[in-house]
DNA sequence: CGCCATTTAGTCGTGCGCAACTTATTAGTG
DNA sequence: CACTAATAAGTTGCGCACGACTAAATGGCG
């Protein structure tokens, strides 16, 4: 893939369409709304989604661990996690090795939902629309820009 | 650039590490954190910002017109707007031509706080750390993933 | 002209997302 | 062992983001 360059490559511009940050801002709040239709009949949000994807790999894991696998502070999961709770997908019960620790576990409706969920990767990839190699390379993007902002 | 797929890339997978989409989301709110600490200087948010790169781009603008360039609704537009006004930076009014339209001008604090804006830019790209070549390969599947996702 | 559909901003309610802080528990140090 | 530092989860306050809705103004059609 070639890089073509209508742009006008300045190196501090304040124009809004030179912004690689804009580009990302709006691509991930398109993508999100994408998602929106396919996850309101599973009666989801998208970081509920996410949220689910991590305890469909590995069940029971701390709120820490998920903070740590999506990015997110504990102030954000632990309301999430309590609406999750409220609609009867998981459960939250302190670990007696550590007090401190709260383990989320699937109930069983939330193990089950993972079926209906197997659909929305395929039609958001569709929709997408980019190609396998297109996506490798976004996604590689992505995770280098993620590793060298997050630095320090 | 080449894919170095060490992806397991079936379709339709459901782990979290698989998916563009949470990439794409982790890599955007990475940025925004990176972005914090210089536009606290400045007494914006993000959002403020973006909205700000327009009305440096071209002063006297309507909130519809904010609202086609950030593709963001007059419900988000609307109270962060009362909030840049209140902090002096700019003025809505009224148009006589159609008294539905609110212009949205610069303030002299506005205007002056461009160059006190010049060094984000800068300081942004250099914590990104891509190179010419990433950076535009970057936008350009950003803005292709945006334009497929928004179809229809 | 009169009327209705459209357009433009705006309000309201809900759910993030994060900084700052609190509380409870555990680990580590002398 | 005592005591302090750390860790884990949660609360609060604020600012987005968006759907659903409202009010006001304009455009278009008969």
């Amino acid at each position: 893939m070639t890089a073509t360059g209508a742009e006008p490559r300045q190196e501090g511009s304040l124009l809004l369409d030179d912004q690689l940050c804009f580009a990302l801002y709006a691509a991930s709040r398109a993508v999100t709304a994408r998602y929106r239709p396919l996850l309101d009949e599973l009666g989801l949000t998208y970081p509920q989604y996410l949220v689910m994807l991590v305890l469909w790999e590995q069940d029971s894991v701390s709120v820490r661990d998920l903070g740590t696998a999506l990015q997110l502070e504990s102030s954000t999961l632990s309301p999430l996690l309590k609406r999750l709770e409220a609609h009867g997908l998981l459960r939250r019960e302190r670990r007696a090795e550590d007090e401190r620790s709260v383990a989320i576990r699937l109930t069983e409706t939330g193990a089950r939902l993972r079926e209906r969920a197997r659909t929305v990767p395929v039609a958001i990839g569709d929709a997408m629309g980019l190609t396998r190699e297109q996506d490798a390379t976004a996604k590689q993007l992505l995770r280098l820009l993620t590793a060298n902002v997050s630095e320090d």
